[in-house]
DNA sequence: GTCGTCCCTGAACAGATGTTTAGTGTACTG
DNA sequence: CAGTACACTAAACATCTGTTCAGGGACGAC
């Protein structure tokens, strides 16, 4: 309808093409891929449903455009590890979480295309894990270097279990809102979840069963 | 073709139905609800796609017929809770995977069908999350009561971590099987995964950073 | 026998699906 | 100016979707 061609010149980014691609990562992040027509998407684009596939090819394309999208965005977040004891020290931005609900604004459909990511079982998602599992690795094996960290015998699945343990928080996040009563997501609840897994790396949560005996079985 | 219908005499669950229900909850835990057509639940359970509908109602109804019917396989493993100290002292079956894993035969759909029930978003499986939440909760409860746990001051989302990092191996597995190399709901997989499950909760990842001081300070 | 009941099917329904085609209008290039 | 290039659309495409309809065939009841 009304000439937006102009804009093509002004910004690389801010074209109908991101709109869709905008349009098509909230309505995926929130029913799922398959479950969103390319008409529907074209509509919450403003755009006619011709325009998707010419801009896409396929809406096939288009799930891969959103997700190279989605996953450059979360590589961003691999940027900056900071220095190795803050992570400790500061007791914030300890879990993959917590750093993704502080940086992004809070109504961004990205957190729950991260979810459909991770369980759709496509390619991009299984890269990006493996990419955050290597990281969370590295940086267990820092850990432990600079003496913040117990050493383990088992250093793949301990650091595995972490980015799990801590990925689990926002793929369950629906169901523990559920049964917690509150969003372990939202700033507050985030913070009271975090110092419970704090305490729980820390002191550990059982009891061992003879800690005298096993305190000189160290040395 | 075959006269089959003989059967209905012999066992009140053997029928048709039951191999639609059965088919439908392999190819949903498979795909997911809405990748799954009726005639390819038809064709799987080698019937007409009007008996599918015939059965129950509609594709919504069949997947309330699944989705009951899997919660119900699941809630059978709260049946059983042993002993309050048997989940420490032998080191297995502390973990709700564990426990399915073990009991499930290896190619069983039901793990990957929880999954979706988890994900999916649908009451079904917030009603289970919500049962097995509290189950978790009274477990650490006793517990710590009978001094094989450590106290804490948020035994809610204490429980709700240990539940949620137990499941997320279930809902993880395939970027895990990915990341780490092997598959940690194998058996193999599953007994070195759990031993350094146990370790984190026994003995803590984290060291802390001043024990002393930080007691001098509780008082 | 005839009736009703239930399992089951083939064919068709209207609507939604992804995709293609032909064409319009605008903008930059020569 | 004509010409190319590109963003964009309306309409139609074949196919797939869930669902309905009319009926076939086997069973027990009367």
């Amino acid at each position: 309808m009304f000439s937006v061609l102009n804009m093509r010149s002004v910004s690389g980014d801010l074209t109908a093409k991101a709109g869709i691609r905008n349009a098509a990562l909230g309505l995926f992040a929130e029913r799922g891929h398959s479950a969103v027509s390319v008409r529907q998407i074209a509509e919450a684009a403003g755009v006619s449903p011709a325009l998707v596939l010419h801009h896409f090819g396929s809406k096939d394309g288009l799930r891969e455009a959103v997700d190279r999208y989605a996953a450059a965005q979360f590589d961003a977040f691999l940027q900056a590890p900071e220095e190795v004891g803050d992570v400790l020290t500061s007791g914030s931005n300890a879990s993959m979480a917590e750093l993704i609900a502080k940086v992004l604004p809070p109504g961004s459909p990205l957190p729950a295309y991260l979810r459909r990511l991770l369980l759709e079982g496509d390619p991009a998602g299984r890269e990006l894990f493996r990419r955050w599992y290597e990281v969370s690795r590295a940086l267990v094996e820092r850990l432990i270097a600079a003496g913040f960290a117990k050493p383990t015998e088992d250093l793949q699945v301990r650091a595995a279990f972490m980015l799990t343990a801590d990925l689990a928080l926002l793929v369950l996040r629906e169901p523990l809102t559920d049964a917690l009563g509150f969003d372990p997501v939202s700033p507050d609840g985030l913070s009271r979840w975090a110092a419970e897994v704090t305490r729980i790396y820390r002191e550990g949560a059982f009891v061992v069963p003879d800690e005298t005996t096993d305190r000189s079985a160290d040395r």
